[in-house]
RNA sequence: GCCCCCAUCGUCUAGUGGCCUAGGACACCGCCCUUUCAAGGCGGCGGCGGGGAUUCGAAUUCCCCUGGGGGCACCA
């Protein structure tokens, strides 16, 4: 059997970490089954869906490396992949049903189901639809009608998952539901289960939210002839109060991640890990190795927290092991569209090629690149603790002359040269190297943490060096 | 209320009856390295929700309880 799996995105917001999980393993299970990965948009919600979520979503994906096989921008034998635009097909599949009286039209009108519904849930027991229109309603020939599924009374419909197991449902518990609204446009549950039968999607990968209305999509399937497929519902991602992923847990979509400056390593690397593992071991993985290494045998049954320390962590990793020309070209994506952009490199002044090798193992993220060097391009100013800690340091004065002298005296002015003339000169002074080159470091940047200073003095030129140290001197004995 | 899912360190997890005095990772705390900060190395802290049952033996099997979550729409 051909392994063929699908991401079905409503397109109502941001990408989600959520749907990047989900697609994700999707993604992964069709790649490690060498199978094909499509995207469907589910726009039937016309009031919420949106073309520039769409956009979102698609760029969104494709800054993650998930490339589908089948859908929007791509085409392919199944299409059009937007369900709006597969409205006939709806249409026509629940006219069959229909006709082969699979299926029936409801009048009743929305506010007497409404009130059936209240005053059952006010007598405590569960509401479903009682059947008023199932047996020879369609001779009511008049009003606004719905589409209802002629769905088994009693038995029980049985989800075959690959994470969960079988997980059986009661027939009698459900009633007929709407496949298609008053207006004509089908609901979620019957354009989901057409478009997997009419795709031959085999594998149905999504979030454990859908379980529930699994049976009913079968039912569909099975009324249209077709095909049920596997299922896999994957655990639900949470907050750190156990409560259900939102924005108020802070950022949630991809595109918040990428403009924080994570890198999609990172971000697969660690949604990957949130629900499944390898061998509780293995941590660090590159997408090819998740690929060859990703099965849905592994995938958890819990739901996981998200936990941003850790992928904080694990973006710094990821940046520690790109090539340094890789991480220039990130950095240098990165600051595209900004303020920055551009300015690195002007002007006489280190360019990010230059300036990334001297930061590469301090970032953990790309945004870091702009904190961590930011004194090399960026307006000389003392950040404050800074400024606090030079003034204090009474080996300041003497330090910046000393520096000073041998600054510009050394020739040739390269960093091996700084380093031995800078560490004979705190010798003869009995000052401990780390202590001698704080004032020159705070001196020359502005701030207590800097790249290795020798690297640092050897960026910055001895021009600038110079001048940045002659101004803190003066600051330090003008003020006494 | 009804249906369904889930339950190992704070977090992500390994674990499928004896290899577990429960392993790894993040975070946290020490120490080392050191030119600041990181990175790295070493060490530490810390967990099987509760109760029954099965068994010579349960984190691992079964039942109940508790807790968390999802669903019960002309939303997806």
């Amino acid at each position: 059997m051909t392994v063929r799996t699908r991401f079905a995105p409503s397109p109502t917001g941001h990408l989600h970490v959520g749907g990047a999980r989900t697609a994700l393993f999707s993604w992964l299970f069709a790649r490690s089954m060498g199978g094909a990965f499509i995207l469907r948009i589910e726009d039937t919600d016309t009031a919420r869906s949106t073309e520039a979520a769409v956009e979102q979503i698609i760029s969104s994906m494709a800054w993650l490396g998930l490339d589908w096989d089948e859908g929007p921008g791509k085409g392919g034998a199944c299409g059009p992949y937007r369900q709006m635009e597969r409205a006939g097909l709806y249409e026509s599949a629940a006219q069959r049903l229909f006709e082969e009286g699979r299926a029936y039209r409801c009048y009743c009108s929305p506010k007497a189901l409404e009130d059936a519904r209240r005053a059952a849930r006010e007598e405590g027991r569960q509401f479903l639809y009682p059947g008023t229109c199932r047996e020879g309603a369609g001779k009511q020939a008049s009003g606004d009608y719905v589409v209802r599924l002629r769905t088994p009374d009693s038995g029980s419909t049985v989800v075959r998952d690959l994470v969960r197991g079988d997980v059986e449902f009661d027939d009698a518990l459900s009633d007929d539901f709407i496949i298609v609204r008053s207006n004509g446009v089908p609901t979620y549950n019957f354009a989901a289960a057409v478009d997997d039968d009419a795709m031959a999607v085999s594998h149905v990968i999504r979030g454990d939210d859908h379980l529930p209305n699994t049976p009913k999509q079968i039912h569909v399937i099975q009324a249209l002839g077709g095909t049920v497929p596997a299922y896999a519902h994957l655990p639900l991602i949470l907050g750190p109060d156990q409560s259900p992923l939102s924005k108020r847990h802070g950022s949630v979509s991809v595109e918040e991640f990428r403009s924080k400056g994570y890198i999609r390593e990172a971000m697969i690397n660690y949604l990957a890990l949130l629900g499944w593992s390898l061998d509780g071991e293995t941590t660090l993985f590159t997408l090819e190795e998740l690929v060859s290494s990703f099965t849905l045998e592994r995938v958890g049954k819990n739901a996981a927290v998200f936990d941003n320390d850790k992928l904080l962590w694990m973006n710094g990793s990821h940046i520690r092991s790109l090539p340094g020309n890789e991480l220039a070209q990130r950095v240098e994506e990165y600051l595209a569209g900004g303020p920055l952009e551009g300015l690195p490199g002007s002007d006489g002044l280190p360019g990010v090629a230059d300036l990334v090798p001297l930061v590469h193992e301090k970032m953990k993220t790309l945004e870091d690149f702009i904190t961590l060097t930011g004194f090399f391009f960026l307006p000389f100013a003392y950040e404050e603790k800074a400024l606090s800690k030079l003034l204090d340091d009474e080996n300041a004065p003497g330090v910046l002359a000393a520096a000073r002298e041998v600054i510009a005296a050394i020739e040739p002015y390269d960093a091996g040269g700084l380093e031995s003339s800078l560490r004979e000169r705190a010798d003869k002074m009995d000052i401990k190297l780390g202590r001698f080159l704080q004032p020159v470091r705070i001196a020359v940047s502005g701030r207590t943490v800097t790249p290795g200073m020798f690297e640092t003095l050897m960026a910055l030129g001895r021009e600038k060096s110079l001048e940045r140290i002659d101004a803190a001197a003066g600051m330090l004995s003008s003020k006494g």
